[in-house]
DNA sequence: GTCTATATACAGATAGAC
DNA sequence: GTCTATCTGTATATAGAC
């Protein structure tokens, strides 16, 4: 192993991903590592410190991926599809965004985890408004940008949680029908 | 208590729609109702067998108050707004809708559990292509009654999900902004 | 940095008395 | 239908050797 630390934040992450925060224990994951629980309780001391980790590290990759998206899509079409194709990835894997995921146990969590799932949203509504914004012109709807960057993080939210239910992407291409309706080609 | 085995149901719903799955046991459901865990276990053998039993009563009261929409309203715009009516109630709560909670730790369900949470999702989004194709003509939007349908789902999933972690309701208004963009007043 | 060993608490579940 | 008592497994977490 390279480097353990990362790596049990590694399967930690696919873990709540897919299963939700309970469904994995220090020993558990310690036995997909090839360590013992105590080893993942000196890099990580309590649950809540390797959950927080998971929160700030997951964040980080979802602003690069959006970072990615704005240097090399023009379009706002282009754009927003590539924040589909974001959650799209999650699904094929039969995951859930892990802070969607997370959402849905947040009274299990500490402030701080809680905090820093806010401010994952926040990352990802913000970006969608500037999206939104910078191609005003495009933008084929009554709604304001701020809305309906609301409706879409919501939906897409939503829709990785039910299609994963049924398996498909139902929803998930209903979304981009959504995006193909509210912008201009 | 009148009736044990309702206020088993009643207090577990709530405890699922709060904190998730794992974040109570027979004992601490058992303690609420003012019982012993093994009277829970008299009721509901296994764990299992409770969540099925929650899930099949959730989808009932759901296509009750569904029922209850088109009979009392009848222009597009207020059926979809009683729909919203409905999350906002959970979400006032501090709750999840209990299918979208279950729906994040699908991985841990049974397969029955499974399949009784594709039967809930498939009674809303029934109920709303019907709406949706009933009133035709209120529609303004080039996407199908099919897949607005499931954005609208998916939203209001995702909507509920997201408003509870940072309180307030300003997805599930976005909601409402988009639901007044796409029926024609 | 990883291990063995262990502490303490709690999970789901069952047997059998009342 | 509810209880007491108990079984077995597993959870998070820590102490101390290597």
């Amino acid at each position: 192993m390279a480097n353990t630390k990362e790596t049990i934040q590694d399967i930690a992450t696919d873990l709540v991903q897919r299963t939700g925060l309970n469904s994995f224990s220090f020993r558990t994951l310690a036995d997909q590592v090839g360590v013992k629980s105590s080893s993942v309780h000196y890099h990580f001391p309590s649950k809540g410190d390797l959950v927080r980790a998971l929160i700030q590290t997951y964040t980080a990759h979802f602003r690069d991926k959006l970072d990615e998206i704005t240097a090399q899509r023009s379009t706002l079409y282009d754009r927003l599809q590539g924040l589909i194709d974001i959650f799209e990835a999650v699904l094929l894997e039969e995951k859930l965004c892990l802070c969607g995921a997370l959402a849905a146990q947040v009274g299990a969590l500490d402030e701080d985890s809680q905090a820093l799932l806010r401010r994952y949203f926040s990352v990802a509504e913000s970006w969608l408004v500037y999206a939104l914004r910078a191609h005003a012109d495009q933008l084929q709807t009554p709604m304001s940008p701020e809305d309906l960057a609301q409706v879409l993080m919501a939906g897409l939210e939503g829709a990785v949680l039910i299609d994963r239910v049924d398996g498909g992407q139902r929803r998930l291409d209903a979304m981009r029908a959504m995006v193909r309706a509210v912008t201009a080609s």
